[in-house]
DNA sequence: AGCACGCCGACT
DNA sequence: GTCGGCGTGCTC
């Protein structure tokens, strides 16, 4: 060995156990820094992309291979991010590498692709080949090249190992491997005056030497004109601005009075502030306000307990005001379905350029922008889903999360399966900044923290304005039906309801927790229920497609005139869905604008944006939904909502049902009546003496709490406990039986912590594949987390590795 | 994740 | 006896 060698850590965004260790060039070893993006072979020929995770000079046990070449001049990840992404991996028990996954966005993300190449000087012929390898022959001569998945796509199958290597042996083709960079900055082209005509005086003579073109003056204005709004003038703004033919333009540039050029521009859009920017608090909103501050002097969080329509976005605003400065950010943390242009257009408003927007609605040339920006510091407020956690902040002080209690902060498939919420806190903590968690229904976990006085605490119980909480009120279904006071699945008194609520102009929101027309379709003679074939669910009956849906694995089958197991003809729809809603409201009300909002309208009709744009400008009067009417809708009309079925709300599986029951009910009730008028909540049950509905009923959040609390300390759950859950997956049931026996025994072994299960969960196949699941509640004997989690890693890799259990996929989620 | 190696069934 | 299918295990 001469001089020492320079071995980076690389991670790679793949599910690798650790970094992989690469030695650098000489060249090179000047130059790399941690975080830098760089391309690295990996396996045979293969380029991906990986971040420098440790600079080192220690030789690895196995023989590294050289890193090709460093992407960025300066790093892409900054030490903040790699520390998030170790804490994410550790905690949530998946590799830094699945981090790596989902927290670069796919342009960022460059790998090889293969392509082959015909060889030009190739002389022999073409006997002995397979049909197969002669095929690919013909079209390399004909096309030249092509890329693997061509090859893939000419031979009907994914392995065209065989062919191309006779192609490779012979000497027929050669296979190289071709970087390609999918983000491609943009380019616009730009006019602007020739230097000579700059000057006022440079301008009259121009003006004068044009005297007898019209047209050129006309654009001459247009320019003047444009020059003043924007400090570049795009080529197709102007030509549009003067309405003139691109010729005169030409005959100009030609005449050397104007300049072409070419410039990168934004995908993203600008959007400029207003200047007068007078928040106006109400007293209650500046009490929080104060109160907030003062807590966060000596607390790293606060929860903000504030009452649907307490006005808690006007208060984010104005502590985000008082966070950023010349080096600070704040990151605003929504669910995903409440990132309304309403909400996005309100921070425009305040802080113009300095928002960003990430989530996923925008492209990959997008997402790379809103980085580049974050990082560089242009951005100084970003407002995302969870995955904007992971944007390279260069330095945070405020992170704000809305709708604290929302489950969709979770990430429940693949890994990393966080908490975006938890996450947010300890990003905070590493950039030494603020959290401020806000909610009309705080989740258990951050009620009890606040009560403990790890959380600051502050209240809002009042509504912004001259609005009041809802009326609520119960109609019992049993009853209404035993009199016969029903129609469909409407009761005569929420008919009547929505009927008054018509007269007065007020619109209506009709909830229901079910996609879909109904639930199931079964034979009147035989019993059969028509059901999936790959996972054990009822079928969906969606009348708009008419077809039967699996709405786990979106398997169809049209729909059956006769019975597939009896052929008889008497098949019945049974359950309710929100189409079928929509369709019995339209009968009921026929002079009514009725909408429907679930994934399905979603994806079909004009989408959901249309929908909630012209729900606010009334043109539509009753919107009937599923969750995603809940979720941060801010109308101001809704005089009434109608909750169809409480009952299968209250009756969910899981130690959390209560809980997201009465966030739920809670929530929904909370789109009626804002600003100035009352509105009423009308809840349509089975069961009215549930005690859950009397709270709902009184908006008491703090006795909801106390009895739930209560339960989850009976039973240590959360927040008594951490709970990890496994889920085992596997086609064969028998082979899925022993490994969770064998799992759970061996956790025994090797934990001290309760271990509950296995168990068939409620849904007991997907996919195809039978599930199991196991749960680990530590205790007060139990090992310290990261040493517990190591060990739960250690036996999932036994598992993985015993003859019997190949096949078996076993997925770890912490604080499912 | 993706691709090479290895083992086994359907053809020459 | 060979080709090609798919299942299993590495990859610095």
């Amino acid at each position: 060995m001469s001089s020492k060698t320079t071995y980076v850590d690389v991670i790679l965004p793949l599910a690798l156990p650790a970094p992989f260790t690469y030695a650098v060039p000489v060249e090179l070893a000047e130059l790399i820094q941690v975080g830098h993006r760089v391309i690295v072979p990996f396996k045979t020929n293969k380029l991906y992309t990986g971040i420098v995770y440790k600079v080192h000079g220690s030789a690895p046990s196995v023989k590294p291979r050289l890193i090709e070449t460093i992407v960025d001049e300066e790093p892409l990840v900054t030490p903040f991010q790699l520390k998030f992404w170790d804490w994410i991996a550790q905690y949530y028990m998946c590799t830094i590498g699945e981090v790596a996954n989902a927290a670069l966005p796919s342009g960022l993300k460059i790998s090889s692709e293969t392509k082959f190449f015909f060889n030009e000087y190739y002389e022999g012929d073409y006997t002995g080949l397979t049909d197969e390898a002669f095929t690919v022959v013909q079209a390399l001569k004909a096309r030249k090249e092509l890329y693997l998945k061509d090859v893939q796509e000419l031979l009907q199958k994914s392995n065209v190992h065989h062919a191309m290597q006779q192609l490779f042996n012979h000497g027929i083709a050669i296979s190289k491997e071709e970087l390609t960079y999918r983000y491609k900055p943009r380019y616009e082209t730009f006019i602007k005056l020739h230097e000579n005509y700059r000057s006022d005086e440079g301008l009259e003579k121009l003006f004068n030497e044009t005297a007898n073109a019209p047209k050129q003056q006309e654009l001459l204005l247009a320019y003047i004109g444009l020059q003043k709004q924007y400090p570049m003038v795009k080529k197709g703004e102007l030509l549009k601005a003067a309405n003139c033919e691109p010729g005169v333009l030409k005959r100009m540039v030609e005449k050397n009075i104007f300049k072409e050029f070419r410039s990168e521009v934004s995908r993203l859009g600008i959007f400029l502030s207003e200047t007068e920017q007078n928040l106006d608090l109400s007293a209650t909103q500046h009490r929080a306000y104060n109160e907030i501050k003062a807590q966060l002097a000596t607390k790293q969080t606060v929860l903000l307990h504030g009452v649907t329509g307490s006005g808690k976005t006007l208060l984010y605003i104005e502590l985000i005001r008082s966070y950023i400065d010349s080096l600070s950010q704040c990151l605003f943390l929504v669910p995903e379905i409440a990132l309304t242009a309403q909400l996005i257009n309100r921070l425009r408003k305040y802080f113009g350029n300095q928002v960003g927007v990430y989530h996923s609605k925008f492209n990959l040339h997008e997402r790379v922008e809103i980085w580049n920006k974050t990082l560089s510091g242009e951005y100084k407020i970003l407002i995302g889903a969870r995955s904007a956690l992971f944007l390279p902040f260069k330095k945070l002080a405020l992170v704000i999360v809305d709708e604290e209690h929302d489950s969709s902060y979770k990430q429940s498939d693949p890994a990393p399966r966080y908490q975006g919420r938890d996450a947010a806190i300890m990003l905070a903590h590493l950039h030494g900044a603020k959290v401020v968690l806000g909610t009309a229904t705080p989740s258990i976990e951050s009620y009890f923290n606040a009560t403990r006085g790890k959380y600051g605490l502050v209240e809002m119980k009042e509504r912004y304005g001259q609005g009041r909480l809802p009326k609520i009120e119960l109609i019992n279904l049993k009853t209404s039906r035993k009199q016969g006071e029903i129609k469909g699945n409407f009761s005569n008194r929420l008919i009547d309801e929505i009927s008054s609520a018509l007269k007065a102009h007020k619109q209506i929101i009709l909830f229901l927790n079910r996609r879909g027309y109904a639930e199931y379709m079964q034979c009147n003679t035989c019993d059969y229920v028509y059901s999936c074939k790959k996972c054990d669910v009822t079928l969906t009956y969606h009348k708009y497609q008419n077809k039967l849906i699996c709405h786990y694995c979106n398997y169809q089958i049209n729909l059956d005139q006769k019975c597939m197991r009896c052929t008889s003809p008497d098949l019945e729809i049974r359950g309710k869905g929100t189409e079928q809603i929509e369709e019995e409201i339209a009968e009921l009300f026929p002079d009514a604008r009725v909408e429907r909002l679930d994934l399905d309208a979603l994806k079909t009709k004009t989408g959901y944006i249309h929908t909630i744009a012209a729900f606010e400008n009334h043109e539509i009067d009753i919107l009937v939904g599923t969750q995603m009417v809940t979720k941060g809708l801010d109308f101001d009309r809704v005089g009434l909502v109608g909750i169809i079925d409480a009952d299968r709300l209250i009756y969910l599986p899981g130690f959390r049902s209560a809980e997201r029951a009465f966030q739920l009910l809670t929530q929904v009730s909370g789109r009626a009546g804002r600003k100035d008028n009352e509105g009423k909540v009308i809840i349509q049950t089975s069961n009215p003496a549930h005690p859950l509905f009397q709270l709902v009923m009184e908006h008491n959040y703090k006795e909801f709490y106390r009895t739930e609390i209560a339960h989850r300390s009976q039973f240590i759950y959360p927040p008594f406990t951490r709970l990890i859950h496994i889920n085992l997956k596997e086609k064969d049931v028998k082979a899925l039986e022993a490994a969770s026996i064998w799992l759970a025994d061996n956790l025994k072994k090797t934990i001290k912590a309760t271990i509950l299960g296995p168990a068939v969960p409620y849904i007991s196949k997907l996919n195809n594949f039978f599930q199991r699941e196991l749960l680990i509640k530590p205790t007060s004997e139990s090992e310290p987390g990261p040493l517990l989690k190591q060990k739960i890693s250690s036996v999932l890799i036994n598992l993985r590795h015993h003859k019997d259990f190949k096949k078996v996929i076993a997925q770890v989620d912490v604080d499912a």
